[in-house]
DNA sequence: CTGAAAGCGCTTACAG
DNA sequence: CTGAAAGCGCTTACAG
């Protein structure tokens, strides 16, 4: 009762706290001049250290925030990341992977200060997306733009807008863009070594026929850790899938039981395709991994929990994530200066900080690419090959 | 060549087109005043038909877009929907299932106008956060909170607020708020039922005595199944993992095996639960589901792919995310009247739609809560009783 | 049916 | 060091 009473006096002083009061209001209190109080919020020097602690503290008692809108209709600057999936609004965002780049992404952004903008509207130009419109109509002052099968139109005047973008897993071309991807040659060759490093000379692959070429990189680097050590690659142990599910890396490891001769490990250019292979092998009577060792790549959640608990390769996520928001913000900032500063600058390369230990750690690439490495997470489906070569 | 000379130009037309243009831009054009034009924008039903459609014509030629600040400044209105997880800015959200829920809403918010506001900016009020403030700064239409262990006072004052939030799995108690909910109760009878029309009469349980209460409606659901059937519960097969990850179900069901008699079934409060319960039982050599079925409950993604595949519940995120949508928008929609119409009218419960068959049909609750409904998603784990009862 | 004017809540030269 | 004034790009009574 007394409680209940309690709350609604907060009610009603939260209302005239919070909901009309403006710059004016906190100048009033001061007995200072809005200006004085703008000059404040905006950390100008030339304000007097009295008057100054004075508006700060008043600001601070009542928690006033100066209105979004009204700073940013003339500040042109949001502190506002817009994040688009793919070249559709309602592209899915529920894949783990993008989930945790996401949110990796989410931290290190926020703590340089900005907050982010899902674009999900569709009455907004309902005729075909536009996101270089969204975002100009919303000022951000940048975007993170996750890849989509196809780089549709929608995405392209972005790219080459002023804007400045980063692409993740996505090349972008603007001159105010930049991409973080995962080095997928590097993994299929990681993947590959690990394999020969445990002592596997007759190793297969399985990729997928689907559009992504992803799977190409995956197989190609593993062509290329082989070639290094002299193994050859026996074709007729690399096999493609029909899509990339579970169901998929199942048909493909049944082709490679129905061929005959088995190779020792097999490297699934995902870990779903991994799954599979492994759910066939079994079924077979293959043991895994003492006669055919498996190892994945994504590492997915699921990895931990299949017997055997999937070795696969980690893409770095975080990694990604964190370079994708330290890119950004320098190319928000790299922005901010050239519109200050001198007319035109010649462009520097936005970034080339390499860095970052184990998985994750990044090559600093051509022109605004960061190659992020992947690293492998050893579990139990890799052994030794069950005889001495 | 011709072809970079081509995105050369084209840049540039973007440049006159999108960069500068305003209101006042589109009236010379048209011949007409800014007023005129505004009023077009806003579909006031006072413009001659000719005035429209030139005004409109010439908008969609130019892409024109009125600025979002500087409308919502005078407007009060943005179309965002603020996102917050749990108390803290960085809550994680990689949890598949807030991911799922949020892609529903997501979708669904988006057929109704709005774009989504995720908070992640770390700067704003360093000390404690005060979701209240972030969202009367920008001035977000509303708010989508998800669950958080505890609900501080960060989300205290915002339900409080006038602003329309709706909870996810959390009970909001303001004025303006709702929120949609798993009936876990409902989801634990629902197993419970399962089992029993498998003719299971011996049904353990694994919970767990971490913080989530979820376990414990989850039981009760069982508990209450049981009884409706007469069927005795025997306590020495419920049992309470210390927290919810699979290592802890395996732990759970290690004490189960110590004790000696199994149950023929076995319910985990979680899938992760499951998956530890069941490596234990195939380790102790008791085949499932032969010897003991197991069902689990979330749905996640690792479900499809251990062996056996995870008979669960489907909590019918699809759904809750619709519904949120939903019953956000209407909060919203009701505020704006109430805020134009007469001063105060009584407000009205916001919705109590039901609907929806299948995984996540609703029931509507007292007072702005939509509780919602699971869904047995039937696999590889559950099969009938060993021998005849 | 149309437009001039005030104002939303801030920032930023520019005087003093 | 401080403040009056113009203006960011819109909307909304209010005249005509």
């Amino acid at each position: 009762m007394g409680h209940k009473n309690c709350s609604r006096r907060c009610d009603t002083e939260m209302g005239l706290h919070g909901m009309t009061m403006t710059i004016k209001d906190i100048a009033r209190m001061a007995g200072v001049s809005v200006s004085t109080v703008s000059k404040c919020i905006n950390n100008y020097g030339d304000i007097g250290e009295e008057t100054r602690r004075k508006v700060l503290a008043i600001m601070e008692e009542t928690g006033f925030k100066p209105s979004f809108s009204a700073r940013s209709l003339i500040s042109k600057r949001t502190h506002m990341i817009g994040v688009i999936f793919g070249h559709h609004v309602n592209y899915d965002f529920s894949h783990r992977y993008y989930t945790e780049v996401l949110n990796a992404f989410k931290q290190a952004i926020g703590v340089l200060g900005y907050d982010m903008l899902l674009f999900s509207n569709e009455r907004f130009q309902p005729q075909g997306e536009d996101y270089l419109a969204r975002c100009r109509h919303y000022k951000v002052d940048g975007c993170l733009i996750f890849a989509a099968n196809d780089i549709a139109d929608a995405i392209k005047s972005l790219d080459r807008s002023e804007i400045p973008c980063v692409g993740i897993d996505l090349t972008l071309l603007g001159e105010s863009s930049a991409s973080v991807r995962q080095d997928n040659t590097a993994a299929g060759a990681a993947a590959a070594d690990h394999l020969l490093d445990c002592g596997h000379r007759q190793i297969g692959y399985i990729g997928s026929r689907y559009a992504e070429p992803v799977y190409r990189y995956r197989e190609s680097g593993l062509r290329q850790a082989m070639e290094r050590r002299s193994i050859p690659v026996q074709d007729d142990w690399i096999v493609y899938a029909g899509h990339q599910q579970e169901q998929d890396g199942y048909e493909a490891a049944r082709l490679l039981l129905e061929w005959g001769e088995l190779p020792t490990a097999l490297f699934a250019g995902s870990d779903l395709l991994a799954f599979g292979a492994i759910r066939a092998l079994k079924e077979a009577g293959v043991a895994v991994p003492e006669r055919v060792s498996v190892i994945g790549c994504d590492n997915i959640e699921a990895c931990r929990f299949i017997v055997p608990p999937l070795t696969t390769l980690e893409p770095g996520k975080q990694f990604i994530g964190q370079q994708a928001a330290q890119l950004l913000h320098e190319l928000i900032e790299r922005r901010e200066k050239a519109a200050k500063g001198s007319p035109a600058p010649i462009p520097a390369p936005a970034s080339s900080s390499a860095a970052g230990s184990g998985a994750g750690a990044a090559t600093a690439q051509s022109r605004n690419v960061i190659l992020v490495q992947s690293k492998v997470v050893v579990r139990g489906s890799v052994a030794p090959p069950p005889e001495p070569v």
